[in-house]
DNA sequence: GCTAACGCGTACATTCCCGTACGAGATAGA
DNA sequence: TCTATCTCGTACGGGAATGTACGCGTTAGC
């Protein structure tokens, strides 16, 4: 709530601390979205007390871990170019970035428990509209299906996102094949299907 | 454990409460997958003493709900005419029961909490393999795919189903636009990518 | 070096859920 | 009608997690 530059200044180890916190909320709640306080504090290597030294509540903490991977993942997503062929512009985004997005959208809906609707689209609401713009994009390329609703092809690339960070994670799928495999069935969901193309024709 | 023919004869008012309380189980849990046993006897109509009465721990309850799913699957499965193109008997498979296996996968995240890892592939492993060689059929037939793991492709296909039923429990896809959104999203993920094609021919 | 800020542990109150114990009233089924 | 079975409420104990209170030792920063 509160804007970082009013908070009275903080030391230097506190700093450390705060962000060894929040990512060690990232990678926990991305993994077990009921992952406890004492559950972070362990993995960021700082004591349960020392947390709640920064963050009042659990939701507030989780608030955090989302807003910075948010961030993170519009700082990632400005730096792709995702101009020219919309495909090879979804390439891109895939490959430099599957496992943000994947690490988004599994502490989103760890968020979805302890945070308000309202607040959970405010917040995801610039991430998924660049992906949709992007698709959008395609769609006016010829490149990308218009059959389906556009909603469902945004929710459907993050879905298939999850499902293979959790392949990864389950073992069923080697780390340096999720690209790969990521890209082949996320260009599959959205290539326009041949009964369209032909209508189209 | 023990079989039904074992247990000593149930009076029909309790086999009518057991009933109801395996269907609110199903409901609740694929729903919520940390519904409370007093969430779920509320559901079900009944008290939560009741509940007990009847199922001693909440994984037991738990376990029933999910191989009641997995066993009402089976039977549709199995009523299914599976034989013939591939794509065109996936499409049947999914437009009769697409929302049934939605709610075993639910069903399968939720029993991950308190089921032990062997049981649930013991529990999982028939249903899973019928999609599977079904999908196998139709690689040999040279109609789907072949580029990819098939048990990311099943996999996939599940993640699909569940995406798709969130999305129309969250209000945001209408429940007669289901059907035919989930059979295009799994047709293209399985379809024949064009680059294989032109490497097959 | 001084001081405020920080790390961190113990202890405690609270809440929520699970599972058990007991028992009184209702009902299916013979 | 009679009885075993079932419903279901209240009450209780245990466990886990959240958040608070207090205090001592340490360290960053001036």
């Amino acid at each position: 709530m509160v804007p970082a530059e009013m908070r009275p200044r903080r030391r230097a180890d506190a700093e450390r601390s705060v962000a060894r916190i929040v990512s060690a909320a990232r990678a926990s709640l991305s993994r077990d979205p009921d992952a406890t306080v004492d559950d972070i504090a362990k993995a960021a290597g700082v004591g349960r007390m020392t947390l709640y030294g920064h963050f009042r509540t659990r939701p507030e903490l989780v608030e955090t871990a989302l807003i910075d991977a948010l961030h993170c993942g519009e700082a990632v997503l400005a730096g792709i170019d995702l101009s020219g062929d919309a495909r090879e512009a979804m390439t891109r985004l895939l490959t430099s970035s599957w496992s943000l997005v994947a690490e988004s959208t599994a502490l989103l809906t760890a968020a979805q428990k302890v945070l308000s609707a309202a607040r959970l689209r405010e917040l995801h609401a610039g991430a998924a509209q660049r992906v949709e713009q992007l698709i959008r994009r395609g769609q006016q390329q010829g490149v990308f299906r218009t059959d389906l609703p556009i909603v469902w092809l945004v929710n459907a690339v993050h879905y298939i996102l999850n499902g293979a960070a959790e392949e990864n994670r389950a073992g069923r799928m080697e780390t340096e094949d999720v690209t790969g495999v990521v890209i082949a069935t996320v260009q599959s969901i959205l290539a326009v299907p041949p009964s369209e193309a032909r209508a189209t024709v």
